[in-house]
DNA sequence: GTTTAAACGAGACGGTACGTCCAGTCTTGAA
DNA sequence: TTCAAGACTGGACGTACCGTCTCGTTTAAAC
């Protein structure tokens, strides 16, 4: 009824292998069988543990990722957010860099994944610019009334480079991109009157 | 020297099974063989005009595309924004919508097509957005130096939403966008002084 | 290290599809793909065995063609030769024959099946005329120095027929072609004395 | 109505290029595509002149061969057989034999082509032979009834070893095969009493 | 200790698609 | 009408993975 455990040694080696592959052939290069043969074990042991390539490598990721994820509270928001954004945009490069637009793509073309990969690792990203921000708020930082929107326009433009030009993720983007989350964090989300009056404030009041 | 020349019924007949495929079974679903066989032409005849299915997929959409593209002139930066933002978030539903993560997709997994993509899809719709830029910017509505930014911020939360929650592409969703990006490109991109007087709420008054 | 075993039935499959195709339509109109389908079995189960059409045939042939292969034993050598060649003869009209042309039109072109066919099919043969031949030696038939030479002679003009004529393979060349290697064994194999002295016509006198 | 005349150039360039490739690259390794691109000829041409790769081999080969093809006239027969042997078999190396072996392999696959290769090649050497032997048999050289049983013997074999072993066409075996003929040309084709009689001669007178 | 049951490596298995090659035909423009 | 060029359909090639399925062996908890 009990048999024989899972063997740890087995998903460590699962992972390995897989970083390994996705490093030197990319995510489109790396194939199940492939996985199976470098890491030694068996293809029925990756199947056992995973029912695809696309939740090997998230596996992998989030046992890399889970170290990190730094939530800075300096009691600025700009700062705080610079420096995420710094760290996050720097840890896009590299091995991790092609994993996390290989999770997109596979997220893209597979709803349930795309299930799985927020819940595993896009959540805790969003729930770290959300701590940020309500800081913020209760210092007085913020008046847009969303958070979504603000960590969207955080995330959004994260991803969209992953996706065109990774190279653009750099620490000056970062600083040009926060200055623009700021400003739309002051604004009160709603148009204001294109006439620019100066008693365009009173209608607030 | 001349050979005979390519039949331009080949290629539309490539274009038509693609874009019935990918409706009948998703992008996934659909194989070069199966175009092949839809369309009545052979592989040779696909291969010789496309080298992958991505760049079959992206000729398909793109010859769709190329007869829209919308670009507003209303005179105010808020409502061309807005139109152009709800007809491109309109257009992501259905076979667009996931023809568009696939080519994503795609793209996340294979640079050269990531270049392809931009050539042929992306670069144009920035366009149009930095046409309605530079109106306004006439105007006097933008404040904010760089264009490529503010058109980060309106197609960044898009293809973030296409990853993760395609549902999120609604009329409202745009217009709370659209207001965003006005935030911002009425700002000058630089941090407002953070001196932090106590008065310093004062300035909006 | 062990693996699972080999279905014996693929093999089977494999060989009876083989035999029913080339009865069909010809060896030329034969496919590995075609095997596969009819066998039901998959393209690689049969590239696992064998490396060509060529050896998925020669297979299915010596499968049958083991069951067979007498060596009679009359006490006569051209009873015994007679009796061969007949069965032989006889066994190249049909599927049989259309196969044994086959393979050696692959044999003819790939000096690697060529070995491979001797193996297998051609020296079996050669060993039944060559115990005929040994035990007629022992009783005296056989002058000739070399067996070899013999066996040529019986099986040479066979794949000639094979080759230009297959129609010729009849009881009666069979009789024919005996008699001949019959006068070549019963000489020493060497020249008679061509001194050509006019009466040397008188000799067989 | 007349049109352009055929340019007999192009008929040696497909020859030209045909007796290359096969030399390179063996019979199999040849293709039409191939002839075409290294004859500088388009398929077209080809196709107008030949029906097939095996006819355009046996243009190649029957514009060479028809400058030999000597019946020798010692006023011997061993002697004439001997030299018409050995010229044939010396004739079967290097890519002559090749071709040669691929012709045969092409006529046991196709009837019709086994028929063109016979009118063009394979009768002319057995008329050689028959011409020999009809001088020989003037001489009372010859008392077998069949010419055509002593040409298959003459030919089987060669064929028979091109098949399996080209290496043995030597000299010796030329001379070892000519012996064996004249055996059975000098034998009646009728068994002999295997009694061994010294009376067994009378059964004739 | 012995059972017992699951995990393990190895590798065969039916499928499906891949991207390439060649056959034989057709279509262009030039000679 | 031929020619070189090259597009065209059709079909098979041999390979690569997929996810599943035996095998024989190993391992640890339950008896």
């Amino acid at each position: 009824m009990t048999g024989r455990p899972r063997d740890p040694a087995v998903d460590d080696a699962i992972r390995r292998a897989a970083l390994e592959l996705v490093g030197e052939h990319g995510y489109r290069g790396v194939s199940m069988e492939a996985i199976a043969a470098r890491s030694g074990v068996s293809k029925q042991a990756i199947y056992r543990r995973h029912a695809s390539k696309g939740e090997v490598m998230l596996d992998a990721q989030a046992a890399f990722a889970r170290t990190r994820l730094p939530t800075p509270d300096t009691g600025d928001l700009r700062e705080d957010l610079l420096a995420l954004l710094e760290e996050t945009f720097s840890g896009q490069r590299g091995v991790n860099g092609a994993l996390n637009r290989a999770l997109a793509a596979e997220a893209l073309q597979d709803d349930a994944f795309s299930e799985l990969l927020n819940e595993r690792l896009i959540r805790q990203r969003r729930d770290a610019v959300r701590l940020i921000l309500a800081r913020a708020r209760e210092r007085g930082e913020v008046a847009h009334p969303s958070d979504d929107l603000l960590i969207d326009l955080v995330f959004g433009p994260m991803w969209y480079a992953l996706l065109l030009d990774p190279g653009k993720l750099t620490a000056e983007y970062a600083a040009t991109l926060t200055d623009a989350v700021l400003a739309v964090a002051r604004s009160h989300g709603r148009p204001e009157s294109r006439t620019n009056s100066p008693t365009s404030g009173n209608t607030a009041g």
